[in-house]
RNA sequence: GCGUCGGUGGCGGAGUGGUCAAUCGCACUUGACUGUAAAUCAAGCGACUUAUGUCUACGCAGGUUCAAAUCCUGCCCGGCGCACCA
């Protein structure tokens, strides 16, 4: 049996770090300071197979737990990544298929491990005990709720207001949620403060089951790259599998005041340390050092140190000196083939026409002589080309 | 099922017989300025081409017309209302 910490200070941070609302915070607390093993849950559904830094946050909550010695509990929604959660949605979601989600499952555990410690991690599906359930279950877990509680909720709210459709799946998506939570009998469960609806039905359908109701702690909701809502529709996001040298690229285009967010939700640089960072940056230090920092940190986290390093003077070289990237990508071409073809054959643009708006623009650039290249040129010896700010390419000749 | 309104590009949302590859906003791309930040400015944003033209597109399938996103018919999908008084 673990070891249960109940440092004060440990606890503190636990309970605030990232944390947007506990429910019950003194409850909670106190069970802490108990010394006994909590089981904390955390679902995550496989809508997408890549996971991305906004969930890091109840991640690495879910490891600060475990690191006191509780008992990580980590679900895999694919039930309930079936019939799909419209708690972060203006619209309906899609419902997947179950070639998708296990098409995105392959990679979740290989993913969640780079966070929390998966030895030390009871690790589930729940599918394993929904589909186990029956119109009979599920019309008395259904019962436990009320439409009007659904309906009030904001989003739906201002969907039915806006004459969306809304479908009865969606009613579902809570029941689901809050019986995983008595399936695997959670003390505590995480989520993001969008859950809270979610959440709080895991408490009325374990009081049903004559559970204690868990504790519920909602982690707060970082922001993508362009400062909206991190979502994979948006495009804006990073994710746990990113390369290290687009990793890192990812962090140092993201807007600056967005920097110390993210050192405090997504890394575990001490808070005092992360203080300095802010005093620094009101001081008038340039953001972009900091934002070195920042994503020197966050690279190291998904990858090894080293690889890490790679990838921030690989940015510097690239960006800072305007070097040619270590790692251009290379492909082949025939002796007279045009240029733009090349690019849009090996699938590096998508049309010829993309190219022609380059090529108007001014982004194409030979990299040897550094000028640009000003028409749909043929290739006749090997060439480095830039063709966009991030897109680089080293062609041979065959 | 009946009634009614509607289905347009990644999204929102114009357009209701020709001048529509489709106003506009957002998102996105590229360039300038920079710190691959923000803000700003400029250009672009179906494809093939590089001519200043062809093809494919406005839920789907037909039809009317010299000409349709726009009109007609059928189908599919969605919203809302009705489905009552026994």
């Amino acid at each position: 049996m673990a070891k249960i910490i109940t440092d004060s200070k440990k606890i503190e941070e636990l309970l605030t770090r990232g944390v947007e609302e506990v429910i019950e915070k003194a409850n909670l607390k106190k069970k802490l300071l108990s010394g006994k093993q909590l089981r904390i849950k955390l679902g995550i559904d496989p809508t997408s197979p890549n996971i991305h830094l906004g969930r890091s946050i109840p991640l690495l909550k879910l490891r600060d737990f475990q690191n006191l010695g509780h008992k990580a509990i980590f679900i895999v929604g694919d039930a309930t990544g079936i019939v799909g959660d419209t708690s972060d949605k203006t619209s309906e979601r899609p419902m997947l298929t179950d070639k998708e989600i296990k098409a995105n499952l392959k990679n979740y555990k290989k993913q969640v491990g780079k966070i929390i410690d998966l030895k030390k991690c009871e690790f589930h599906q729940n599918s394993s005990w929904l589909k186990k359930l029956g119109y009979k279950e599920v019309g008395e877990h259904a019962n436990i709720f009320s439409i009007n509680q659904f309906i009030s909720r904001e989003n739906i709210a201002k969907r039915l207001k806006e004459g969306k459709r809304v479908s009865l799946r969606e009613v579902l998506y809570p029941l689901m949620q809050g019986y995983d939570s008595v399936a695997v009998k959670a003390d505590v469960e995480l989520g993001g403060t969008d859950q809270k609806f979610n959440l709080l039905a895991g408490r009325d359908m374990q009081k049903e089951f004559k559970q204690e109701p868990q504790d519920i702690m909602m982690t707060n909701i970082i922001n993508g790259l362009d400062g909206r809502k991190m979502s994979s529709s948006w495009g804006n996001t990073i994710n746990f599998l990113d390369e290290p040298n687009n990793m890192f690229g990812k962090v140092m285009s993201m807007s600056d005041d967005l920097v110390p967010e993210y050192f405090k939700l997504v890394t575990r640089v001490s808070l005092d340390k992360v203080s300095e960072y802010e005093k620094d940056l009101k001081k008038g230090e340039n953001p972009k050092e900091i934002k070195m920092i920042l994503a020197f940190e966050i690279t190291k986290m998904y990858h090894p140190e080293k690889d890490a390093q790679k990838a921030r003077e690989n940015w510097e070289n690239t960006f800072s000196k305007k070097e040619i990237p270590e790692d251009v990508k290379e492909i082949k071409a025939g002796k007279g083939e045009k240029l733009g073809d090349v690019l849009v054959k090996n699938g590096l643009l998508p049309s010829n026409s993309e190219f022609g708006r380059r090529i108007k623009g001014g982004a194409v650039k030979d990299m040897k002589s550094g000028e640009v290249i000003k028409e749909n040129i043929e290739i006749k010896r090997e060439m480095i080309v830039k063709f966009g700010k991030k897109d680089f390419v080293k062609i041979s000749v065959k």
